[in-house]
DNA sequence: CTTAGGG
DNA sequence: CCCTAAG
């Protein structure tokens, strides 16, 4: 069983910070570019990350919020929750709405998917205000005491509303562990953050297993895209137009499939499995990221490698240490501005982008409805077709959802929430910079052959495409050939049959607040997730364990159709992954006067070439400014007091810090001529 | 990582 | 501000 954790996070307004800045070895390879910008992860994606697997649903929110519309609603819900949760192997079941407006709301949730309604799933979070996302992980696949009781929930309640949870953890106590802007919830006591000075909240989360599992069929008919039919786009689906109070409240069910930190810390509850999975990494890093294709690992970028830096420190001398945390953190810590990725709702017009179930729409006059779906993303209406004009054959679809690949993160408890942020960041960027590819599923079956016609493959105006659905995949180009699926048996006995990027946030020490993985994943997994994490992540894992739950694999199957390990070799992998970029141009912050004159002031007195100390003398607490910073705008300063002022622009400098930039610009230009004069000299007394 | 410089 | 070469 690896989680029984309870996470929640609350958006608000979520501003998504860039990628971190590639390192420099990564610049010097030129696998680090400015044509990334543009492509900056959205809080949804974070979530995605962070959930390790989830589904998103957007619903339009009209401003209805009448109970009754309410209760259909729910229903709705509860039907959607049944479908998501039909797997036990899902685990994670995110929810968040736009709050307030009535036009967003969000569900995340597990599965890998990420279910778009209305267009805006990848939208950025950021411009939603009053978004909150509360994500939820219940328990997985036990093995141990807590698999019965896990069953006997699952069973039992399988009636469970969604709402239910909302309720029964409502008022639990709750740890946020602070990730981006958003809070990941340490305690598993509750699954609702509820804030209450917002007009809306998130409202609920489901846990895994609530649902029976007596027939994986239905997830084909139907698909969790159906869950937010039309109906349910009349109501809000989240915000406190769903009254918690109507649902039931179980505390005690609660309990039971969510897992408390204090049984972690005593490690009585799964002793074996948590440790394992949990344990103290060895040596390898302060973090590590681990990234799992289906049955490998997905090479992360090189630049994660960066992550592991950090560690040579220890073995550094004191002093320089710090001085390399400093800078460190001061890189960490750097803002960037947000930008709308465009990854895979409103870009590559040319592939249909990754989703799950889509619309079609009768267009008569419409072609290259692809692009349209890709713009406006939203459920999949089943029996919606309805206005379709028998002359024209175009198809217009609408995609709703989009499998995310999963990553695995390993993060030491001792971390800082700095570089938890930059870990998930660059778990992202290199998953999403890696290269994705677009899989078609059709009836929850993978379709493979490219070449065929919509119609052929039966994707037409015609049919019922309630099964039609996308997925993204990692680019098997992208991989190294060592990892690409077939080679290792490992992973495709896993759970997971799809390539997708296992992500895990793991604390190796089991005393933390947060031990759990955030993704579920079942016993015999986690076991081997555990003895590959301590290896290299270079290394390939071994195919130790072989006693996988195979029908837990079928059951992801059902679920995830899309995703098939297979499926990857037939689709060329040609196209050169235009990574979506990681780092993002540093916001403009002119200096102002008074940074100017503390400038001035250090460079008088330590001169032009040393820039870290003036750094650390006069800037030591302005993050933001790095001593490239400074080395460039005293450059700018001198010329700035060389031109006239009519030349200058910005905020005028005093004439009088200009003069001195002049001064302290002659000055130590000298010295430094003196320096390298002396040193000639030396140099010829030797060689005389 | 820091510096120094070009872009 | 970014990017790189160079130390």
């Amino acid at each position: 069983m690896v989680l029984q954790k309870r996470l929640d996070y609350g958006f608000n307004g979520y501003q998504v910070p860039p990628m971190p800045r590639a390192t420099r070895s990564a610049r010097r390879r030129g696998s680090f570019k400015k044509k990334h910008e543009g492509n900056q992860m959205c809080a949804f994606d974070l979530l995605a990350i962070v959930a390790g697997k989830l589904l998103l649903d957007k619903e339009s929110a009209p401003s209805s919020s009448d109970t009754s519309a309410d209760e259909d609603q729910r229903a709705v819900i509860n039907s959607a929750v049944k479908n998501e949760w039909q797997d036990e192997e899902k685990s994670l079941k995110v929810e968040a709405c736009n709050q307030g407006s009535a036009d967003k709301n969000i569900y995340v949730s597990d599965l890998s998917h990420v279910h778009q309604q209305g267009c805006s799933s990848k939208e950025s979070l950021v411009t939603q205000n009053d978004l909150n996302l509360g994500l939820a992980s219940a328990l997985t696949k036990p093995d141990c005491a807590e698999r019965s009781n896990a069953e006997k929930f699952g069973n039992g309640q399988s009636k469970c509303e969604i709402g239910t949870l909302a309720s029964k953890v409502e008022g639990g106590s709750s740890e946020y562990i602070e990730f981006g802007d958003c809070k990941l919830e340490a305690e598993t006591k509750r699954a609702v953050k509820d804030e209450p000075h917002k007009s809306g909240m998130v409202q609920s989360s489901t846990v895994a297993n609530i649902c029976n599992l007596e027939d994986p069929v239905v997830l084909d008919a139907k698909p969790p895209a159906l869950v937010g039919s039309d109906s349910s786009a009349k109501v809000p689906l989240c915000g406190n137009h769903i009254p918690n109070s109507s649902y039931p409240t179980n505390q005690d069910d609660v309990n039971v499939v969510i897992r408390d930190d204090d049984e972690n810390s005593s490690g009585c509850t799964h002793p074996i499995t948590t440790k394992k999975f949990f344990r103290p990494a060895p040596r390898i890093g302060d973090r590590r990221i681990r990234k799992i294709l289906a049955s490998k690992y997905w090479k992360v970028a090189p630049r994660l490698k960066d992550a592991t830096v950090s560690n040579s420190d220890r073995d550094l001398k004191p002093v320089f240490r710090k001085r390399q945390n400093c800078y460190r953190h001061q890189r960490s810590e750097r803002i960037y501005p947000f930008k709308k990725r465009k990854h895979f709702a409103y870009s590559s017009p040319s592939n249909s982008d990754g989703g799950m179930g889509c619309e079609f729409v009768s267009d008569s006059s419409q072609k290259g409805s692809n692009e349209d779906a890709s713009v406006s993303c939203s459920r999949m209406r089943g029996g919606q077709h309805t206005s379709f004009l028998p002359r024209d054959s175009h198809v217009k679809l609408r995609i709703k959802s989009i499998s995310v690949p999963e990553l695995l993160i390993e993060i030491p408890e001792s971390s800082t929430v700095g570089s938890l942020k930059r870990t998930v960041m660059e778990a992202v960027t290199a998953i999403l910079g890696s290269g994705l590819r677009v899989g078609v599923l059709l009836q929850g079956k993978k379709v493979r052959e490219d070449n065929k016609t919509l119609q052929q493959t039966g994707i037409s105006r015609n049919n019922k495409l309630d099964a039609l659905g996308f997925c993204l995949e990692p680019n098997p180009s992208q991989m190294p050939p060592s990892l690409c699926p077939g080679d290792s048996p490992f992973f495709l006995q896993c759970d997971t049959p799809q390539p997708i990027l296992r992500f895990e946030i793991k604390y190796p020490h089991t005393t933390g607040v947060v031990h759990q993985g955030i993704c579920a994943v079942p016993e015999p997994h986690v076991n081997n997730l555990g003895n590959y994490i301590e290896s290299d992540h270079d290394s390939a894992p071994s195919p130790t364990d072989t006693s996988m739950d195979k029908s837990t694999n079928s059951k992801a199957l059902v679920a995830v159709p899309a995703m098939n390990v297979e499926a990857l070799a037939v689709i060329p992998a040609h196209r050169k992954s235009k990574r979506s970029d990681m780092a993002q141009r540093r916001i403009r912050r002119p200096f102002s006067v008074t940074e100017v004159e503390a400038l001035v002031q250090a460079v008088e007195k330590l001169g032009t070439g040393r820039w870290r100390d003036v750094k650390l003398r006069a800037f030591d607490n302005a993050k933001h400014r790095t001593y490239v910073d400074l080395k460039d705008k005293w450059k700018t300063l001198v010329h700035t007091a060389r031109i006239s002022p009519q030349q200058r622009r910005g905020e005028p400098v005093p004439q009088e810090l200009l003069d001195r930039v002049l001064a302290a610009h002659a000055y130590w230009s000298q010295q430094q001529a003196k320096q390298q004069f002396k040193h000639q000299q030396a140099g010829t007394c030797l060689l005389i």
